[in-house]
DNA sequence: GGGACGTGTCATCCT
DNA sequence: GGAGGATGACACGTC
């Protein structure tokens, strides 16, 4: 016995592009390994595995009443059944919970249903995924039970595939106005489904169908602009075109290489979606924010019929980096990603989307929805709010007549390229609406982290698994570098690349007429960001820059073993931390480098002012000097005036020199003999 | 437009 | 051996 666990909360990214398309009107089934298998700790439940949001004290296995199979119900709201998937009949384990007006969640449906819960705002966001059941069946899907008569035959919301396909219009598409009782077995039905389209897969010669299916794709793109309304030759194409799609994308279903539904496809379906297709919304039922309690009879919608798209999850994961993190607190854990969504408040007119028909509406409308969002709501959604700036830009560059070319340009250079430039794939840019389409598709989440990722640690678009706990060498974890769906994506580059590129792209986005750009159409509090913040903030790492930089290292240390962090995470957060500090080293470096050259001045100043007092003093010594030097002239001359030979005659001075003895005595010699005297020996003078 | 200055970052050496 | 400090060098933004 298996308990099935959603994806979902992890996947809040990929769950709020759900929720757009589904506000859209698309529907999008996300059918594929969405659940891990958690082995329980009891037959009967009683300690459910809770570490991944699923809480004993909310949860509980119960029996169905036929016998046959467990179910989980939530606690307080017994109603609410989880099916097992050993329960062997799945259309009578349904047909027993419709009996019991019990919301019954298709195993391989999930996404969507949970997008119609979480889109059909369910007060109760921590069971959104069980209690919302009945809500979602109106809020998104239910244009056909409000007899919607475009709604009506696709319920899912594509009535082409109502009118083309009789997988869609025939089988699965009547089932929500049925009875509880006489809803089809899900399973079963998809089985026939891949049945119905084996055979037509076996029937259509594919490789022709593809290629007329490409070019009629890049007509359709370049032509999607302007076929609002379409006549019904136009229409007739557009049904077999999203027939083409269908059959090309089941084929690769069918043929096991397909991984769910590639961006050519997601575009393809968007460029052509016509009127009709988004008009599923209905204007009067509230899609988000209604507290309503729905009734499902009333409003008795099969969730599979709103799916007429699937989406791999892969490709969908790369859309936007996920929340990898978890903490090992599992009651911290369970109370998180929910909130954000329920708080998503829908305030546009829903006649608006009626009438956006065109992708730089659709755009635009997910350019509403966005605003409406709060920052708080930004902050711990995964949907990055970079994300969203992008899509404003080119909301902006579509409904304000800024040149989407410049726009373009501008993420290009600042490696954010609107397009898939990274893509590998045969997807041509036929004209600016592709682009769009695909940047709106394949972008990352963070003008930083597009970079950041596409160069960084992120190489070949690594997306982590959001279970991997991360103790590992988080750069040498190749294994998602070879997995073709990434390189699909990104590309690979070295770290050192990584950095410079990243330099490079981060000083050519903000330069200039860029700079300009981005404070006239942006919010600029992520500008106001560093860097590493920026970067933090793209990959959801759950600790400030601050903390990161300035914890001891060995609680720093405690903090990455203490929380499942994923690789590029915790290289995210070693590389600031690293670059934290050498940014404070830095600064003290330069101010101790500061502080030597103004103490240096300050000795030169210093010596300065001590070399002008000796020159100073010299000056005077110099001076003092001249005076002695006169003085004792004037008193040889004093002296030699007094003096007188044997003769009585005055002494001549320029012909003797008073020279002083040892012992002090002073005697009058001959200038000639003072000079030889004092070479040879010391002359005797006489008083 | 060019230079001065401040700042962040990396590489390298050293502790 | 890793963490981190110190510092030169470089790039870039701002004035």
């Amino acid at each position: 016995m298996k308990y099935l666990k959603p994806w979902w909360s992890d996947g809040g990214r990929l769950l709020h592009l759900t929720i757009l398309l589904s506000l859209a009107g698309l529907r999008v089934d996300l059918d594929l390994d969405l659940y891990l298998l958690i082995p329980p700790h009891s037959l009967l439940g009683d300690e459910l595995p809770h570490s991944r949001g699923w809480s004993s004290s909310a949860y509980a296995l119960s029996p169905f009443p036929a016998g046959g199979g467990w179910g989980l119900a939530e606690l307080g709201r017994p109603k609410c059944l989880w099916a097992d998937p050993v329960v062997p009949s799945e259309g009578q384990l349904l047909r027993e919970v419709r009996a019991l007006g019990v919301p019954f969640i298709p195993r391989t449906r999930v996404d969507a249903w949970l997008v119609h819960s979480v889109a059909a705002g369910d007060p109760d966001g921590a069971h959104g995924l069980l209690g919302a059941a009945a809500a979602s069946s109106v809020g998104v899907v239910g244009a056909a039970a409000d007899g919607g008569s475009q709604a009506a035959p696709g319920v899912g919301g594509d009535p082409r595939a109502a009118q083309s396909s009789p997988l869609a219009a025939g089988e699965v598409d009547s089932a929500p106005t049925e009875p509880a009782a006489q809803v089809p077995d899900t399973r079963g039905r998809a089985d026939e489904d891949n049945e119905i389209l084996r055979e037509r897969h076996e029937a259509v010669d594919h490789s022709s169908l593809h290629e007329e299916n490409e070019q009629r794709i890049s007509t359709q793109k370049g032509k999607s602009l302007q076929q609002k309304n379409e006549d019904g030759e136009n229409a007739d194409k557009r049904d077999l075109e999203a027939e083409q799609i269908n059959d090309s994308r089941n084929e690769r279903h069918l043929n096991g290489t397909d991984t769910g539904f590639s961006l050519e496809d997601l575009f393809q379906l968007l460029s052509s979606q016509p009127e009709s297709s988004l008009e599923v919304i209905s204007p009067d039922v509230p899609l988000l924010g209604s507290n309503d309690d729905m009734n499902l009879s009333t409003h008795n919608v099969n969730i599979s019929q709103a799916i007429s798209q699937d989406v791999s999850l892969h490709e969908a994961m790369l859309l936007c980096p996920t929340n990898n993190t978890f903490r090992r607190d599992p009651v911290v854990r369970t109370s998180e990603p929910q909130e954000p969504f329920l708080q998503l408040n829908y305030q546009t007119n829903p006649e608006q989307i009626l009438h956006e028909t065109n992708l730089t509406s659709f755009f635009s409308f997910l350019d509403n929805q966005m605003r409406n969002l709060t920052n708080q709501d930004l902050l711990y959604q995964d949907l990055d709010i970079n994300t969203f700036d992008e899509i404003n830009l080119m909301s902006f560059a579509t409904e304000e007549g800024f040149d989407a070319i410049e726009v373009s340009r501008l993420f290009e250079d600042s490696g954010l390229s609107l397009h898939s430039s990274h893509n590998s794939t045969s997807v041509t840019k036929s004209n600016s609406s592709q682009s769009i389409c695909e940047g709106a598709i394949g972008y990352s989440s963070d003008l930083e982290s597009h970079s950041y990722h596409d160069l960084e640690g992120a190489v070949g678009g690594y997306y982590p698994e959001p279970t991997k706990p991360c103790h590992t060498d988080h750069r040498s974890n190749s294994g998602f570098h070879e997995d073709l769906t990434f390189q699909h994506i990104l590309h690979n580059h070295t770290y050192h690349l990584q950095q410079s590129a990243l330099e490079s792209t981060e000083s050519l986005s903000w330069s200039g007429k860029q700079q300009k750009i981005w404070t006239r159409y942006f919010n600029d509090t992520d500008r106001n960001l560093s860097r590493d913040e920026r970067r933090a903030k793209a990959l959801d790492i759950p600790f400030s820059v601050d903390d990161i930089v300035r914890m001891p290292v060995d609680s720093f240390n405690t903090m990455l073993s203490r929380y499942y962090l994923t690789d590029l995470q915790v290289s995210l957060i070693r590389d600031i931390r690293r670059r934290g500090k050498n940014k404070v080293a830095a600064q003290n470096c330069r101010k101790r480098k500061l502080d030597t050259i103004l103490s240096l001045e300050d000795d030169v100043f210093n010596l300065q002012a001590k070399k002008e007092n000796l020159e100073r003093e010299r000056t005077q010594y110099n001076k003092a000097i001249t005076i002695m030097k006169q003085k004792l002239h004037d008193l040889y001359h004093d002296v030699f005036s007094r003096l007188t030979d044997d003769e009585g005659r005055p002494v001549n001075p320029n012909q003797y020199a008073l020279q002083c003895n040892h012992d002090g005595s002073v005697l009058i010699v001959p200038k000639e003999l003072v000079g030889s005297g004092h070479k040879k020996e010391k002359p005797t003078g006489k008083e």
